[in-house]
RNA sequence: GUGGAUGUAGCUCAGCUGGUUAGAGCACUAGAUUGUGGUUCUAGGGGUCGUGGGUUCGAGCCCCAUCCUCCACCCCA
């Protein structure tokens, strides 16, 4: 006997849980679907030459690799072998892994099916990514991510477009008051330009990026520990006294960036970007720029984002920017992309604790059929089936067994009526159907049953 | 990957300074009620106390290791 067990990181989801999960995933999809994105699959596995160096170094160490097939020590010479040294070992036993995210196979995809696409391609893709991460509330290891990008465009425009859709999904989902944080890649490039520390670039964006966290004497101590001189330090500084509206912030950035092209290029794409919102009225999404955001993947340029929900203690829970070199590594540069995905396991944990999520039937059954025994179970098993050919939901209930049993089985399954059709009413040309909730008996002929059923 | 907390029935938990056959509530099964349930009553099933070692006359309780979950780092949805 093997006690059964799960992975570490891993799930089971009961069906009212899957029920619930749908819901979130269908209010994304159709959302994607109405902005005009496309569905793709790619495989849930990837060669490792295509999804290693895309993510940073934290990042491949978070890569699940999959041994490879057959006699794989054979092609080791035991010398490497004898070494241990498993940056040596694991690229000669393991050549494919489960994916890290939907974004690094997107830019696979494009390049090989440039001929056959539909520039600027706008795709969505809902499924799962694995990270090899030491799980924790809000942190799987196997979860959904929803995303949607569009490649093959430079338009700030799809930038606005991808905060409408936070918006338009979050507030679907009725989501309490959450913060859209917006920053462009090329302002922080521009500071470490203008400040000069291009060179410790990496280590500058992570230390800020912990602002909301640590707090800004954190992000100091941090820096210093990173070598950053005072001076940088000092210089670095006059970020947390950024402060006021976004347009005062931006004036702020202005003249601390007045001698670098690249930050003035990042203030102007997020003045476009803003423009564009500025046409729109959002439901309840609230712009705010945030210049210690940086986002830890390596691939973004551009505009980042990241949503945050007000007054919650949990990391994002959707997020994304643009990226104008992803598809360079596979040999295809000038290719643009932006896009956004949402946490859908971050965002069903917060439903759940808010208790936001609405009351869904938990089947889609309507009515049971009781089974009274012998004499009347194959009358009941012949209308089964003509109520399922009306494409209307029923189940019947599979032996004679008590009958408080069978109405318990119909209220666990939440299905909300039952059908009496034994051997009286049977012989009477009367059935009754009951609402399992009020106690309701409405009577019907087997002649209506079907129509009465379709009006309930 | 580093540091910390935890783990007793399907679920929520109790179990004294280590001492006979490990308990409760809920859930489940059966009966009271052979065709109209969710109330009540009665009876019953279910645990190698996460797993593997060790200390002890004796371990759910003490020690070590390991795994899961949770928390803080790293990083991130």
């Amino acid at each position: 006997m093997v006690k059964p067990s799960l992975a570490r990181g891993m799930r089971d989801f009961l069906p009212t849980q899957v029920y619930e999960r749908n819901y979130i995933f269908n209010i994304i999809r159709t959302t994607y679907e109405r902005y005009g994105f496309q569905p793709i699959e790619t495989p849930v596995l990837e060669n490792l030459s295509v999804l290693s160096e895309k993510y940073g170094e934290e990042g491949d160490k978070l890569l699940f690799k999959v041994l490879n097939s057959g006699e794989y020590l054979n092609d080791i010479d035991s010398e490497t072998l004898q070494l241990k040294n498993y940056k040596k070992i694991t690229p000669a036993i393991s050549e494919k892994g489960l994916r890290y995210d939907l974004t690094v196979p997107l830019a696979r995809y494009v390049v090989m099916h440039r001929n056959e696409l539909v520039f600027p391609f706008k795709r969505y893709h809902i499924d799962k990514v694995w990270r090899a991460d030491r799980p924790q509330k809000g942190r799987y290891r196997e979860f959904y991510q929803c995303d949607a990008d569009i490649i093959g465009s430079p338009s700030l425009i799809y930038d606005a477009e991808c905060i409408l859709l936070f918006d338009d999904v979050l507030h679907q989902l009725k989501l309490p008051d959450f913060i859209v944080k917006v920053n462009n890649r090329k302002i922080l490039g521009g500071l470490a330009e203008a400040w000069d520390f291009s060179d410790q670039f990496k280590d500058f964006v992570i230390a800020i990026d912990k602002w909301d966290k640590i707090g800004e004497d954190g992000v100091i101590r941090e820096l210093g520990g990173k070598g950053f001189s005072e001076a940088k330090i000092h210089a670095i500084q006059q970020l947390f006294r950024v402060k006021g509206s976004n347009s005062e912030k931006i004036n702020t950035l202005k003249g601390l960036l007045a001698n670098s092209p690249i930050g003035n290029k990042g203030i102007e794409e997020l003045e476009i970007v803003l423009n564009y919102l500025a046409a729109t009225t959002l439901y309840q999404a609230e712009i705010e720029l945030d210049f210690s955001l940086a986002r830890g993947l390596d691939y973004y340029t551009s505009t980042i984002f990241e949503v945050v929900i007000k007054n919650y203690a949990m990391g994002s829970i959707a997020s994304g920017g643009r990226y104008d070199e992803l598809t360079a590594g596979f040999g295809m540069p000038d290719m643009p992309g932006v896009g956004i995905s949402f946490g859908a396991e971050r965002i069903y944990d917060v439903l759940c604790d808010l208790k936001l999520l609405p009351e869904m039937a938990a089947s889609s059954v309507k009515i049971l059929l009781l089974n009274f025994g012998e004499k009347s179970e194959l009358h009941t098993f012949s209308l089964l089936q003509k109520i399922h050919r009306s494409n209307i939901g029923a189940e019947v209930y599979p032996n004679a067994t008590k009958i408080a049993k069978q109405y318990q089985y119909a209220e666990k399954k939440g299905i909300p009526y039952v059908l009496i059709a034994g051997e009286n009413e049977i012989e009477n040309n009367q059935y009754f159907i009951k609402n399992i909730i009020t106690g309701e008996q409405i009577p019907c002929t087997p002649e209506n049953l079907i129509s009465t059923l379709a009006s309930l």
